[in-house]
DNA sequence: GCCAACGTTGGC
DNA sequence: GCCAACGTTGGC
């Protein structure tokens, strides 16, 4: 079992909408390493921080839980799609998501928050230029922080 | 809106 | 394979 933190603007998918929907295909994902990590270590049960990122009061707002192994992701095979991808096709999927399913919406842990914690100072969010929008969470990192929701 | 950091593209 | 140019991310 793996622990994952996973980006999502919230003015394109907000945790609220994750309390909506129940689950959502983490589509759009069009990074390599990203990809990579869903397409490769993700595994049903691994465990999500939803993240709020590129907004007012980025943070940790919600918990999740991987619910399907990767797919093809099916926005690379529409044209009318803003994450249409023409060298992508069916025989040869570039872009791959899996689904998550909302656990619980939480409290906003904000990034400043996060800052503040000894324990959490090698998560990779905080590191300097991180853009990837999955990343890998440490078990410890994981307790600490759903302790403290 | 700014801008640092990073990833991708494409000419050579 | 190099690397400049360009586009994107994301906090502030």
């Amino acid at each position: 079992m793996r622990y994952w933190l996973m980006k999502s603007e919230p003015s394109d998918y907000s945790i609220d909408d994750l309390v909506r929907d129940r689950r959502v295909a983490w589509y759009g994902v069009r990074n390599y390493q990203a990809r990579n990590f869903m397409r490769d270590q993700m595994q049903v049960g691994d465990k999500v921080l939803f993240y709020h990122s590129s907004c007012p009061q980025p943070g940790i707002v919600g918990l999740a839980e991987v619910c399907t192994a990767a797919f093809p992701d099916a926005t690379q095979f529409d044209p009318a799609h803003k994450y249409f991808d023409p060298k992508a096709t069916p025989e040869t999927p570039r872009w791959f998501n899996v689904e998550v399913a909302l656990t619980q919406k939480t409290r906003l842990m904000p990034l400043s928050e996060i800052r503040g914690y000894p324990a959490l100072e090698r998560m990779r969010i905080l590191q300097k230029g991180n853009r990837l929008s999955i990343t890998p969470v440490d078990p410890d990192e994981w307790a600490f922080i759903v302790g403290q929701l």
